[in-house]
DNA sequence: TTGAAAGCGGTACCAA
DNA sequence: TTGGTACCGCTTTCAA
């Protein structure tokens, strides 16, 4: 219960225990030793006094903060929101706090937000995004901090390299539907010109190509959210288009893509496959529970911005992720008469 | 591109300009006034040194943050993620940022992220759970900073309160049903030990009084996710009850009552009518799309926390919401025979 | 075991 | 228009 409106300082505490600011920080950081009396004595002023160290004089004397940071494009995306989580449990656990930033896909928020994030001189950061710049690797350079990134490879030796093998994963989905017969697919994505989300659209066209000639297709793209799914597909059956089978460059979009399928009378996956990726938990939720193909790189993320004492450091290491196809509910043979 | 591995700082750049470290924060704070040609030499070298002021001694020399800090019971709940956006939007465009933190519905966890929040000496700070402790007050009362809660009211002059009239809500949801016919309900919730949500269950049975007996009903609870809206929904069924409507204490856990129902066999609305609460932006996308109740705040809070100018402060005030019922597709009549 | 004091990287007031 | 300087609250030697 603080009686003045100013919050209590370490001095405050310091004072009222009759020792020195030294002695009570050692106390509270448990460093060097204290005797017990003292210890106790400082302990009980800290508890009723409701003193709170201020963190960002903290960070500054000590040159280092135990926050994490985590830049991504759309935390809408539950496929972000389920890293952030991740992210987020396994670092409180070790007593590390996490911000995260999002960028909504624009190069230049990303800049504005990885420039916010070296003036907190993080503990290490984050960045799951699908958008690039090339000067932010020498933003990057100076900063000693473990970084890792996701997709967007970026050659530095500080930097930790996650990348799933999508041409593999939608290869092996473009695979699936044709061994079930289906022979007019259509791709739904998102910002396709930004390199990652056109690595996937590319992925399908070549894997298309493979069957020779075989396969009708079509791509079209909108915002990455449901309303954005459902805005493409509408698109795809307005120009006349009729696919048995519609691939989502993420499950997000592909509730939308459901409910554009179903607002054209059609079923699923009676008339209509449809496939996600990257599993995010809605997915089994979704009418009908969604195809997909998994992706949890969440866990992956704390353990190379917090390597453990034991285990081997992930540093500057790229690390590949094969996605694996996840068979739900929302793929089927295509419709015999062909519609 | 700094040379040298350690950050830069504001006297680095103070030297390369040959000005006073003084000068420079007038030049980037836009405080005070400089010569055009210094102003600009300044910010030449600022640009093409990579320069990114420390937070951290920005906020303990100035004495206050421009950060926002925002507490919510459980991130994976869109309902708690819609808020989360639009609090971040609103807060970038006035140059602030915001901290999120988790408490999973503990009280302990809840007074744990206080503390942290406090050592960050925020701009303000946004409470939006359901869970409580009594000594929070204490914890938050030497504090000068905006705070808005949302749903678990606290009276202090401090505090913007933010109230949903649930128990209007809920009535009004019982009615409708009972108006298209419905005669045996159910209530699906989580945590109902905690008050905000006990209150929805309240209400519900309250509702359910207030017809006389003319109602069967049960109530179940399990966590706050689609699983968990499952599984009660599971239990339900176990236990023998057969409900033609299901009210769910929110949307999220309503997708999982859809998917529960389904898995019995039955349909919906034919069989049973599935209401929710929130109106996330999923719940336009669930199938069928969910009726529930509305409840947008987020913006609500930014203005609290961030009062413009011209608007009346919402300081020290308690701001009742009134949920408005939003019918789609998972409600209709209940079966004509009783099933 | 404890205290004094020098920073950490900024801001802002007072002089010049 | 500028520079000097005293903090902001905490950590961390170095001495005592």
């Amino acid at each position: 219960m603080a009686r003045d409106s100013r919050p209590m300082t370490l001095e405050d505490v310091a004072k009222r225990a009759k020792v020195s600011p030294a002695t009570v920080s050692r106390v509270l950081n448990k460093t060097g030793r204290v005797k017990e009396a003292t210890r106790l004595r400082v302990l009980k002023v800290v508890e009723n006094s409701g003193y709170q160290p201020n963190i960002h004089a903290r960070t500054l004397a000590h040159g280092r903060s135990r926050t994490l940071g985590m830049i991504v494009s759309n935390l809408r995306n539950p496929f972000f929101l389920d890293i952030f989580q991740s992210l987020e449990s396994d670092s409180h656990k070790r007593g590390y706090e996490v911000v995260v930033a999002n960028t909504d896909y624009e190069p230049k928020q990303l800049m504005t937000h990885v420039g916010l994030m070296r003036g907190r001189r993080l503990a290490g950061l984050a960045i799951i995004v699908s958008e690039m710049e090339p000067t932010l690797i020498d933003k990057l350079a100076d900063s000693r901090m473990p970084i890792v990134f996701y997709d967007v490879g970026v050659a530095h030796h500080h930097c930790t390299n996650i990348k799933t093998d999508y041409a593999k994963a939608t290869r092996r989905v473009v695979e699936y539907l044709c061994s079930l017969g289906h022979r007019r697919l259509a791709f739904v994505g998102h910002h396709t010109g930004l390199e990652p989300l056109h690595t996937r659209q590319r992925s399908f066209l070549e894997a298309v190509k493979e069957r020779c000639g075989e396969l009708e297709h079509a791509t079209v793209a909108d915002a990455d959210s449901p309303a954005g799914g459902q805005s493409a597909t509408r698109q795809l059956f307005a120009s006349g288009f009729k696919p048995t089978a519609i691939v989502c460059c993420n499950d997000l979009m592909a509730l939308g893509v459901l409910k554009a399928v179903r607002e054209r009378g059609l079923s699923i996956p009676e008339d209509v496959s449809v496939v996600g990726c990257d599993n995010i938990s809605l997915a089994e939720f979704a009418y009908p529970p969604l195809t997909t193909s998994n992706d949890r790189i969440g866990h992956l993320i704390s353990q190379a911005l917090m390597p453990e004492g034991d285990t081997s450091p992930l540093w500057g290491r790229e690390i590949p992720i094969e996605p694996e196809l996840i068979i739900r509910d929302t793929t089927g043979p295509p419709p015999a008469n062909g519609r």
